[in-house]
DNA sequence: AAGAGCGTTGTTAACGTGTGCAGCTCTATG
DNA sequence: CATAGAGCTGCACACGTTAACAACGCTCTT
């Protein structure tokens, strides 16, 4: 096999190496007819360039590093799939996508503006605040999704899960029900943070009163929200209704209620935030809340290729709109419990 | 700020690059003492080498290449998920995954030994057919996991869908059902095939008739599951039991049953193929069968791995073990209903 | 005392590509 | 006819790294 280098196709082309280089890269230097010619040549031993030389003297890697906090435990399938699909969309062929858990490095030596012409980190947790903060201070290209900072100064891009988790809450309380419970997600995430405020706001804004005992710890995986719905059930006084911070908690949840021979929504209702492809056809179909992932990462992949076209960064943070959905696992109810 | 090469190293240490180099490389020649201090010089001017350079000349890319057939409709969360925490797990800090989706590619000029030391192609569908073939002729490092070939002679790690099926359908059987349908997955992809099979086998060696009506496309998601079991609960003669060749559409399909105000498994028993994570926590509990996604993925890498160290591949098809998962969404029954 | 051999270091070239500058040819212009 | 300039091409070097080979000083052998 062997690869053709430019070299070669000189040689064929009975031209110096540095003529195909421009003929190539479409150099107006070049006249047209020996630009077609060289070519075609290259057409038809299916020359590709060396990306290695390439990057080498431009000082480019054409390498883009979506990093996770974790690929482990804790980043939900579906979100790595929108992630990685909606950044996919953007860059086509022009660079590789290189996806990594943060957690995956011992040093970060090795993330660096040869290796990585830009960074996007979809944070999910506060521990992946000195990996951002690293990256800042080498001032590589970088967008941070999903989890707002405060401290350093990026593109920062992320759902109002807040406002969201409001708005879920609102509904349950729009239903008649005042004696709601929460899930609350992995400790140290900032969503987690957001979801639980989003709550207490409606909460208060309704005057409805925070009862202790029916706020539980999470972590966002099914097993957790189980348990957690088990700790509720055995309550002296049950919730009408559970606001579970993520649609795998409430799945499990569901589970159950479904076990101590309960019905969703008839004796309680369950509400998530998501909207997981699955949510829609569970049974009950899920009351819960969208959050524009894939969206999120389209747009930031997008300002990242500009940023290094432009040699450029723009920082702020922009918030995305997060959704309603209301499907059938809320009842109405008409007089409070108590 | 800039970024330091090995000369940058040499004149602090008043030695040539080239020792520098040998030195940062553990090579043998150099004296321990001179190669601690250049090492010690190197850590505190953050070094980080150019990976670019170096692929230059010790042509390798120090890229492994994750390919599905698409990032787009047709790969599951949950696939995509295990495939990446699969190869993650192994090839830790020394090589960059590159995830991509082949139909991402117009040519795949640009996918060649230069940029890549290694494919795992994660083949779904016969539409990689192509590709696949052109990654064995360019003759690099090269693993086929999920889809079974048999034309091009690759390593080949696939789960053994067809037994998964046959002892999925074999259990239905056992517990009394002997009017069986199935939901198809997508046409055009191996694993359809392999679960069909398994299914006639089942079938077949039981003597249990198969009937065309019970037949009925669908193509891996949600939707097609939900409009597949309308089909079949539309049919004058109704199964007893449904086999749906993923867990997507079983969930679908266990919604369309309920939205007619009938129950699983007491009217109708519905089995999957897939083991999602969320499986266990439907309601009910689906039974179906687990595909190890993640540990053919592993075990994929590993051989990469080793194929790019020794400079040698290996080629063979090796069968990954499916196995029953019994839950709660088949009823047994006793006498037959015709 | 001369040479062989070992341990350590330096010189130089190479990998494949892009680019500043010089140089060539040809035409247009005075 | 001389010259300027446009259009095109090539020379030589650079990017940061590795490696073959040469070369050095030193010790040991004969």
């Amino acid at each position: 096999m062997s690869s053709v280098t430019i070299k070669d196709i000189a040689k064929l082309a009975g031209v110096s190496h540095t003529t195909v280089s421009r003929a190539l890269n479409d150099s107006p230097l070049i006249n047209p007819e020996t630009k077609e010619r060289i070519k075609a040549i290259a057409d038809s031993l299916n020359y590709a360039p060396n990306y290695s030389a390439r990057s080498l003297v431009l000082d480019r890697s054409y390498n883009f590093g979506l990093f996770f906090s974790t690929l482990h435990k804790g980043t939900s399938a579906g979100f790595l799939y929108e992630a990685i699909k909606g950044v996919n969309d953007v860059i086509k062929d022009q660079f590789n996508l290189i996806v990594r858990g943060i957690d995956d490095y011992k040093s970060f030596h090795n993330v660096n503006r040869k290796s990585f012409d830009g960074l996007i980190v979809m944070s999910q947790s506060a521990s992946d605040q000195p990996f951002i903060e690293y990256a800042a201070q080498i001032d590589i290209p970088l967008v941070v999704l999903n989890r707002p900072l405060d401290s350093v100064k990026v593109m920062n891009l992320v759902p109002d899960d807040q406002s969201g988790a409001f708005r879920v809450v609102e509904h349950l309380i729009s239903r008649g029900h005042r004696d709601i419970a929460i899930i609350e997600g992995k400790a140290g995430f900032k969503s987690t943070e957001a979801r639980r405020d989003g709550f207490r706001e409606a909460m208060s804004r309704y005057e409805v009163p925070v009862r202790d005992e029916w706020i539980v710890r999470g972590n966002y995986d099914l097993e957790s929200g189980h348990a957690g719905m088990i700790v509720l059930l055995d309550l002296p006084e049950r919730p009408t209704a559970v606001f579970c911070s993520n649609d795998d908690m409430a799945l499990g949840a569901i589970k159950a209620v479904t076990e101590r021979g309960l019905r969703v929504p008839e004796d309680i209702s369950v509400v998530g935030f998501d909207d997981h492809l699955f949510s829609s056809f569970m049974t009950p179909a899920l009351t819960t809340v969208r959050r524009p992932i894939e969206e999120i990462s389209r747009v930031g992949a997008m300002k990242l290729l500009s940023f290094i076209e432009k040699k450029q960064v723009e920082k702020s943070t922009v918030y995305f709109h997060t959704e309603l959905v209301i499907r059938d696992s809320v009842k109405t109810i008409t007089g409070g419990t108590n």
